[in-house]
DNA sequence: AATATTCACTTGCAAAATAAAAGTGAAAGG
DNA sequence: CCTTTCACTTTTATTTTGCAAGTGAATATT
């Protein structure tokens, strides 16, 4: 690895991540339809964070435009919607793990358990496939 | 890792790294200074993204207050400033790296070189060491 | 069948954040 | 001195956000 591979590139992975997801909201979606098995519009609603419904549906909207969601109609029910992430989303996953690692680190008050950066750490690939499974084991529900 | 360990912690990692990079020019400036070796103010104002005076200022004095960046005013230029990235901001370096790898395999443009996303896969830890001797490098120049 | 309710959004508007351009003031150079 | 450099500020126009209140289709209830 050299000098020159350093340089070659003018910071354009980091800006095509930046315009994507790089926005508080983004954040907070994602961790809902990655980690926290939230489907629904009215559940990513009722997250902790209070998102305004207007932004909330820019937001789907505009994930959806990157290909990091799709949305469906609920079969049984059509006024209810839900939104799937892609293989493009669920690819951050080791991305946003490596992040909340960091912050259990340094956030004093983060609400994390100590365990969970220990697993991380011990096992990544591990963990990024619990992960992994917990979402297919949502999605199991839905289709 | 139970079930009961992903139900305790209701999204404080992620919310608590959203506060403090979860936008585009925390994104760009922290690139420049943890990949990029910038650390004068003119030198983020010249990144090609075009950050607007007044808003850099803002996400310096934002990212000096969170702990990521300290301010400097070189000494034997009293009118010059630089910023050094803080232990904390290294620590993203993990995160950030995945976040390009991620990006090399989805943006059908991305600028870096392929060579990148294996040396990373190949050897995580390494490539990270890699990047910290580059910043230790630059900040020699500046102490 | 008629009415109420749930749900996923929209709309309207005030307040806050951003972008662009010009300005300021200290320090260094000539 | 006089000019330039440098790190910000200020100003003003534009955009984005947040809140509250709708809207309309689909289901549930009476």
């Amino acid at each position: 690895m050299k000098r020159k591979e350093l340089k070659g590139w003018n910071g354009c992975p980091v800006r095509y991540a930046a315009g994507i997801f790089a926005d508080k909201w983004c954040f907070v979606i994602l961790r809902d339809v990655l980690l926290h098995g939230k489907r629904y519009y009215g559940e990513f609603q009722s997250s902790e964070e209070g998102i305004s419904s207007n932004i909330l549906a820019a937001r789907l909207t505009h994930l959806e435009a990157e290909g990091m969601l799709t949305r469906h109609t609920d079969r049984r029910k059509k006024s209810r919607v839900f939104y799937l992430p892609t293989a493009k989303a669920r690819a951050l996953l080791p991305a946003f793990l490596e992040m909340m690692v960091w912050s259990t680190v340094h956030d004093s008050n983060t609400e994390a358990p100590p365990s969970f950066a220990a697993a991380f750490r011990d096992d990544p690939k591990g963990t990024v496939a619990w992960y992994e499974a917990e979402i297919d084991r949502v999605n199991a529900t839905l289709t």
